[in-house]
DNA sequence: TTTCGGCTGGGCAGATTGTTCAGTGGAACA
DNA sequence: TGTTCCACTGAACAATCTGCCCAGCCGAAA
């Protein structure tokens, strides 16, 4: 379930520098080739590691503007709604979450006037009785994981 | 700024298959080995991509609960706030928004219980006034970027 | 004591990388 | 029209890394 520390290690490596390879890997670890290439497929085929995509700026795309849209759903309509929000390529990311038909989404758009229009189209669907949208100014801690994984790694140490 | 479809391509199966080089990229995309280098280059320097890191699931690590916490900040302790919130390993990510001094951060936590205590440690700083919680219970959209590059590929063709 | 799983250290052929080069073609410009 | 610039092609080179194999070591569990 958890890691130890030689895998918490290894993460912190591959965030730092992802595209070192095994054989580097293994050598700033102090460990074997096999033993770094083992660990890695462990930590890949198990799901911990879920991939290595690259990370797109979406503001380089010419989305500078991001928005979280708060969703309140009709009862029942939520399989709807996920299928339409689906088909929008400006929303980044949708969960849904406790509250009585919420779902919370990112958005981006190519100004704060287009936000209007991404908007719009979230919202066109029945079954989406009311939405209230948070434009992001500033983003003082970007998507990590480091501080988790160290977290875990120490938590794991312990046992 | 944009990009165009060759690039679009490019990120594509860069999302697709991360771990393919760039001599296999080259392949694919029908150019040589060179091109892909250069476009590779281009969008890594230039910003669009961000980096390769490890996508690590932060319940792997044994943190399966996700909740998005909307923070309201009394004015002027803003950075007070931000810096707090960076010191907590549960914060995986920290927006300021639009609003009288909102934010926005989403939290992991071991169990609903432990989100308790996470809570508590976030809110636990002079200057957070109101704090509301949701958590999440389905992630039907994961965070993606493919729809958004094929978008940004397609318009950018246009011109 | 025996068995097992994880780690080490090594070797091998094959593929990939970083780098450089000369040549081609189209677009912008005088 | 002629020139220049830039991106792309196709090729080469040494150096490196990968995937794969093996035998041996060691501690923990049975």
């Amino acid at each position: 379930m958890g890691i130890d520390r030689l895998d918490g290690r290894l993460l912190e490596l591959l965030a730092e520098e992802p595209r070192i390879g095994v054989l580097e890997l293994s050598r700033r670890l102090g460990v074997a080739r096999g033993t770094a290439q083992a660990r890695l497929d462990r930590l890949t085929s198990g799901g911990a590691i879920r991939g290595f995509g690259p990370q797109v700026d979406p503001a380089a795309l010419g989305y500078p503007v991001t928005a979280f849209a708060t969703l309140e759903i009709r009862q029942g309509q939520g399989a709807e709604v996920r299928a339409h929000l689906a088909t929008v390529p400006e929303v980044l990311e949708l969960h849904t979450t406790t509250g009585s038909g919420d779902m919370l989404c990112r958005l981006v758009a190519r100004s704060n006037a287009d936000l209007q229009r991404v908007i719009d189209r979230v919202v066109g669907i029945e079954g989406i009785v009311r939405a209230s949208t948070a434009i992001v100014m500033e983003n003082p801690v970007p998507l990590r994981i480091v501080p988790l994984v160290r977290q875990a790694a120490q938590d794991s140490a312990g046992q």
